[in-house]
DNA sequence: GAGTGGTCTAGACCACCAA
DNA sequence: TGGTGGTCTAGACCACTCA
């Protein structure tokens, strides 16, 4: 591939090759869990050596879009794997103990944006929405009270049967079921006091401390495709962080 | 350098090198801020090429121990610097605003690890620990009630002369006054009630709701180096997480 | 212009995996 | 045994910074 000729804003090749490899999965050539070519054909495909299409993929899987296992290839990271079917849900039990998740189910509607949600999903206000309710509980606990919502146009079908279905995994069954797939999550943590529905879902005095955890998951290209607002029990689990 | 000859447990060349390179920053070679030899010196003192040593920088670097910086070199990271002054404060205001963080000191005692302490910063229970007990306040408006402990050995002369002058940036006066450099820390949030005494301090009724952050820190070598529980006021702030 | 980090190449060899 | 990703090298050239 020819070099820069005094391009006037200077890009890397290797993020121009990043960006190919991206609108390939965008565009669906390879599937979530799908093993990608090989270096060495990417790189004659690109026309490019066969370490520069490595530092591009070593981007990728920096950023967890791709999965490089070695021996065997380098493959589309997934919702779906038993491994990372969590791999958003940072509360973890205080003792550390293993836990069985549950879904249970509370409501699914049509609705319509707000100026709020509007403007973090990135449509119009008023356009159409779909809203989901339930309960999240850990061996049998109920712990978290999640209220979701999504634009309606990509997640045209979604209803109460597939959320009960998803037991518990939305973000898998998004992959599955509608070829969306999250990629990156913005939370904002707070420190609130129980209002009364959802006291009487968790089975709570109202007014009890709650940690509210506000999210907004990105899809390729950064695209804002869910918001969702957690409502949680953390008097024996906390929420994990990592600084560095 | 020599080659790996059949070793039993295969270490690649780069890692032997950041390890290397680590030790030198242990050993205060190269100090928080300066600049560290160029690819090519660090090549030749070390025998490699300078794609391997740039290797092993690149993973310090997104670690975040060491900066690079094109034209100029590489530095050693440090709390000092205006910009990363906060960089582990991740509470910010709702409405984005920059805000005025002051520090109001309370108290600084000597006092024994007990057992969930000593467990924690890997010293013996009763070892001789400093506490630090603070306020911090956004914008004049009490925000933050801190309490810290670290280990009395390698903080030698901490009191509370130190804590008033470092002006709410604890990491930096542990730097400056200590030589120890924190790279890395683990929190763990929970929504708690406000007890009687911090009520106090941040001016809020008992049992309003606050945001618990307990942090561990961590100097080079994964070192726990201080213990700390922030109860925070969360009404016109929230905790930012990235999740990838 | 000299020195630094950043990119790109081409080729060699190693570790891992599956058939 | 062949294919994959992972490491390492040597060398060329580019972009950025500062004197």
């Amino acid at each position: 591939m020819d070099k820069q000729l005094t391009s006037p804003s200077y890009r890397p090749l290797y993020e121009q090759i990043k960006v190919l490899i991206t609108q390939s999965l965008i565009a669906g050539e390879w599937r979530p869990g799908e093993m990608i070519p090989s270096e060495i054909e990417l790189a004659a495909r690109f026309k490019v050596s066969q370490g520069t299409v490595r530092k591009a993929i070593d981007s990728l899987a920096t950023e967890n879009i791709l999965i490089r296992r070695q021996g065997k290839g380098t493959f589309v990271a997934t919702h779906s794997a038993d491994v990372i079917k969590l791999r958003f849900l940072r509360l973890t039990a205080v003792n550390g103990q293993k836990e069985l998740l549950q879904n249970e189910f509370i409501s699914c509607d049509k609705t319509k944006a707000s100026t709020y949600i509007s403007q973090i999903l990135g449509i119009k206000a008023g356009a159409a929405t779909i809203e989901v309710k339930r309960l999240l509980t850990f061996s049998g606990r109920p712990l978290i009270y999640d209220h979701i919502i999504v634009p309606a146009a990509p997640f045209k079908g979604l209803n109460s049967v597939k959320v009960e279905e998803s037991n518990g995994s939305m973000y898998s069954m998004y992959e599955s079921q509608f070829g969306v797939r999250m990629i990156r999550a913005e939370e904002r943590l707070k420190a609130v006091a129980a209002e009364k529905d959802v006291a009487k879902s968790l089975g709570l005095r109202e007014g009890y401390p709650l940690l509210s955890i506000e999210r907004v998951s990105f899809t390729y290209g950064d695209n804002p495709m869910e918001w969702r607002l957690g409502l949680c029990l953390t008097d024996d689990h906390h929420y994990m962080s990592e600084l560095e």
